[in-house]
DNA sequence: TTTGAACTGTACTGTACGGTACAGTAGCAG
DNA sequence: CTGCTACTGTACCGTACAGTACAGTTCAAA
């Protein structure tokens, strides 16, 4: 799609920078040009305006951020501890995910312009948490059948409790949780998930 | 701070409807000033600017928004199903508010500016949502000293399985969660809650 | 009736934006 | 050399914005 040395590759490259830093409503065209080199027609002859060049970064982004947790394997060898063991890279590896620099301004940008842009939050959403719940359903799915509950909403659950308030804290602000935080978060989030009731509590 | 009549009040009801539909950076003030009528000087005379004009509509909204579950009352009887109830009626009550159409614009325009404005997303979180948690936490702590760990993580993990990916979703434009979903998430997260361990498993 | 403060309406300044036009250049293919 | 395409640099258009200036109006208190 997008050639490494190509001049479209300059300019998203130069758009994600700026995007990222101020978001896309004070984010001018000039700044993408003056940061990409050349000239701004260049980058009217790749994008038909700055909302189709968002769009576009958004696409990148998404990928380039689920890239680490698809990398985390999730082939389960049956033994009792592999259950506990998966969840803890897998949790962690979506926890670090969630609370880089670069995937909290994602967020507040997309969520943002969600509004105006409804589509673009779908694909958003499809392309990035919705992908990784998925594969953490799959793996609950075929390879640990559990008491009563469907894997979708297991999965779905053991996420909530692995960001806990951690996601939002971080996206307001508020503070950005350390190592030792992730850890005890992610710890707890398996312990309550292995804990969970065995009858009669799903749907 | 703002009678109900007076030409202040009136401004930041203007400033409400319209820094909620369009965010921040694509608010103007001549907007405001149409919607609230009389003169541009007028806003400038109670508002140094757009930005102090944000700061307090903000305050004003995260009031209103967390009214309704500061009216669930948290004042256990002692008794054995009373635990579960409280958390059903309180559950359902943050999750329908964290569902609104006017709290997830609010949401999304603080995250959004929380990068520009560090404080506002402080304030926003302390007046918030961590206020929200305060309260359970002190209701926990009180009323139900349980197994093995502190009644604030408690607290975040129980609103976090509430929350679950509903806020998620309807933030980026997915689809709003109906009644349904919302009780059958809010049920599984007393659930999971009540079974959660006993022992040796918090820290 | 006078005074003074709150408020209005309108016009204005300076700046920045998205997007376009256009003349010119570099480099490659035939 | 010719022709073609990608690209550059700069100037420009129309619009919209935050914020100010100012003359005039309302209205209540003294």
């Amino acid at each position: 799609m997008a050639p490494e040395g190509s001049k479209r590759h300059r300019i998203i490259e130069a758009a994600i920078a700026v995007f990222l830093e101020h978001g896309y409503a004070a984010t001018s065209v000039d700044r993408i040009q003056q940061r990409a080199g050349g000239s701004k027609a260049t980058i009217y002859r790749y994008f038909h305006g700055k909302a189709e060049l968002f769009a576009a970064i958004i696409e990148t982004l998404v990928a380039q951020m689920t890239a680490p947790i698809d990398r985390q394997p999730l082939t389960p060898d049956g033994t009792t501890e592999e259950l506990a063991s998966t969840l803890a890279r897998f949790g962690r590896a979506y926890l670090d995910v969630l609370l880089e620099t670069r995937s909290l301004a994602l967020y507040r940008m997309v969520m943002a312009e969600s509004g105006r842009f409804p589509e673009l939050g779908k694909l958003f959403y499809t392309r990035g948490p919705g992908r990784v719940a998925a594969q953490l359903t799959e793996y609950l799915r075929s390879h640990h059948p559990p008491a009563d509950c469907a894997p979708d909403v297991q999965a779905r659950e053991f996420l909530s409790l692995a960001r806990a308030d951690l996601h939002l804290k971080a996206l307001l602000g508020v503070d950005i949780a350390g190592p030792a935080e992730r850890d005890r978060t992610v710890s707890r989030a398996i312990a309550v998930f292995l804990a969970q009731p065995r009858r009669n509590h799903c749907r």
